[in-house]
DNA sequence: ACATACATGTAAATAGTTACATGATTTC
DNA sequence: GAAATCATGTAACTATTTACATGTATGT
């Protein structure tokens, strides 16, 4: 999913600015997808020239004019088709679990405070994710979806790491004082 | 963590060629890094012009010539200070949960055929972990780590998958009857 | 006969990000 | 007085993948 698409995504929940598909993203696409104002406003130009989108320029008091984008029908039709040839794939990236395969290269209060930082950062994030689900109202089924399945996984990896955070560090001990 | 580091890091564990490196990443690192010959064979010979890598020509029977390649001690340094000075960041993209976002807008068969790939490709993957966790014997702790992790983020989820596909039908169709 | 494994390497294309450029307004 | 929010846009850079180029040997 390019970052084209995933702007005819978001205007298909309501017209919005530039600058307003961002903050979309990062309020509700942060866990899955990402993009950055430089991606964003190209996109956005293709996108009129393809006649997927219109604007209109809207003046503002105290505030720089903005640019409010829409579907367009053939805009609508279009983002249909993606949907529906869109293969359904993931791509999952962690240089977290590089560093824990080569654990056993690193001194102990260097992997004791690696794994502290992730255990606080899963746990940040499954707040984030919970936070969304149960105060927000009006969501869509699929969003409310996504973002239990974001605490699935999330609740998951934080089991792990509580219970096998300190039983590694035990491991690598005895690996370390028992030479081959 | 780049190409280059990451070729260190499968030297680290012994001399390898371009093409074992390769294999080496799809059968330990696969669940969460990747990487294409045309960025291997590019990074090994920058490791080899900065010195961090050497390699000898192994002519074989039956075989093109390989270049065996490995760590020299100051490429042993500059992986350990990698190491110390990477941070544990993660990232996930998934176009499964971008179509799951704009479930509403797509025919519930297409639904039901994505949530059934989808509990697949988990159920799979999920297989493909704990076979090599109980079958491969002299894994490192933190090799085994890294399987635990994705073996706990990967049952979550099909836990997930399979309480919720059916409920999530459930509600979209309830929400295609009931007009707003 | 066709695909897969072995083995190396380059060039073009892809798809972004980061930094720059500009500037008012509001919050801490 | 500094940082964040609002707002748009471009240019340079980065890091990678995909496709190409080449060829033998083995398995199906």
């Amino acid at each position: 999913m390019n970052i084209d698409n995933l702007c005819l995504g978001v205007l298909s929940m309501g017209e919005a600015s530039g600058y307003e598909i961002k903050k979309a993203l990062e309020q509700r696409f942060s866990h899955f997808q990402a993009a950055s104002y430089g991606s964003i406003y190209p996109a956005l130009a293709k996108l009129t020239d393809a006649g997927f989108v219109s604007f209109r320029e809207e003046a503002q008091e105290k505030r720089p004019t903005k640019k409010v984008f829409n579907l367009t029908s053939s805009g609508r039709e279009h983002f249909f088709q993606v949907l529906m040839e869109t293969n359904p794939t993931e791509q999952y990236r962690s240089d977290f679990l590089v560093l824990m395969m080569f654990a056993h290269l690193q001194p102990s209060e260097r992997l004791r405070t690696l794994l502290q930082q992730q255990t606080d950062n899963i746990r940040a994030e499954l707040q984030i994710l919970q936070g969304i689900f149960n105060e927000s109202s009006e969501l869509t089924a699929g969003m409310r979806f996504t973002l239990e399945y974001g605490i699935a996984a999330n609740q998951g990896l934080l089991n792990l790491m509580q219970q096998r955070s300190s039983t590694l560090l035990d491991e690598l001990d005895q690996e370390r004082s028992k030479p081959a």
